[in-house]
DNA sequence: TTTTTAGTCTACTTAATAAGTAGAGTTTTA
DNA sequence: TAAAACTCTACTTATTAAGTAGACTAAAAA
């Protein structure tokens, strides 16, 4: 399961995806609007600007916006940042691999192979899901 | 991420598995093989008969046992079982389903696509891992 | 140049869950 | 009837998630 953080990363995404190229927009508004508590939501911008996925400008005016093509940034992009591994065992992780204490071979180890699967799909699904494909769904979902 | 109660579960059905129709495995034999804390164990495989995937017999010569074909216990059930949700949020669960606070219109919700779509490949690779094919992938690999 | 606005950063708290343990009780078999 | 095994309730302990407090810094406007 995504964390409640994770979740909030993504709809604060989306919504600044939206607002792209319109000027910054305040962290006040964003937690308006998505229900975010605002404290909280600080903390989770701040760690996307030290991923170069945002900017922000303090004073009037200021705000968060994104500094990158909003068909550039993808959920597994944000849910490795936010979550840490996608994968559903440690020893299967690509950016966060971890020896299995349990098994003793990892060569030999049969369940392995079905979460190897499991992460190489999962990560084609989320690899392809972009801020820019998500914004174009919701519109179209909107309109009907 | 799976805990590592549910992995221990795995580990230990497999090696059940191994011996099935056999005779009863004692909690000790399981333990020591897999290196998993007994009576941590003891919790796990009580589950597992409570699920009517084991069943147990007390006393001397007594132990844990498979009352299902290997072929039909698979890593979806498992999962299921011992973490729970496999969906990665619980308003795209379909055994666990529940609102999402946050998006206010779950039917315009650009993230739930993506995610409805991980958990389809998921269900789909999990459901396909029985005990069985595990069984047989360790052995071809233990053969090399 | 001072006030206001808005993000920055460190350091908490609180609640929930994961992981594991203790120990008395029950059933079965030799 | 003694020993071997599983059963069950009730803990403990560590970790993480989720959220909060408050002082600080930077920028813009009065």
């Amino acid at each position: 399961m995504l964390s409640k953080k994770c979740k909030y990363a993504i709809h604060a995404l989306v919504y600044l995806a939206e607002r792209h190229e319109k000027g910054p927009v305040q962290i006040q508004d964003i937690s308006d609007d998505q229900h975010i508590p605002k404290k909280f939501l600080e903390a989770i911008l701040l760690e996307l600007r030290h991923a170069k996925i945002l900017e922000s400008k303090k004073g009037k005016g200021g705000g968060y916006y994104l500094i990158k093509d909003p068909a550039e940034v993808n959920l597994m992009q944000v849910m490795r940042l936010i979550d840490g591994p996608i994968a559903l065992l440690p020893c299967v992780s690509l950016n966060y691999y971890e020896r299995c204490d349990e098994c003793r071979n990892e060569k030999t180890c049969g369940i392995r192979n079905s979460l190897i699967q499991v992460r190489d799909e999962t990560l084609k699904i989320l690899g392809g899901s972009t801020l820019a494909k998500i914004v174009k769904r919701e519109k179209s979902l909107k309109v009907r």
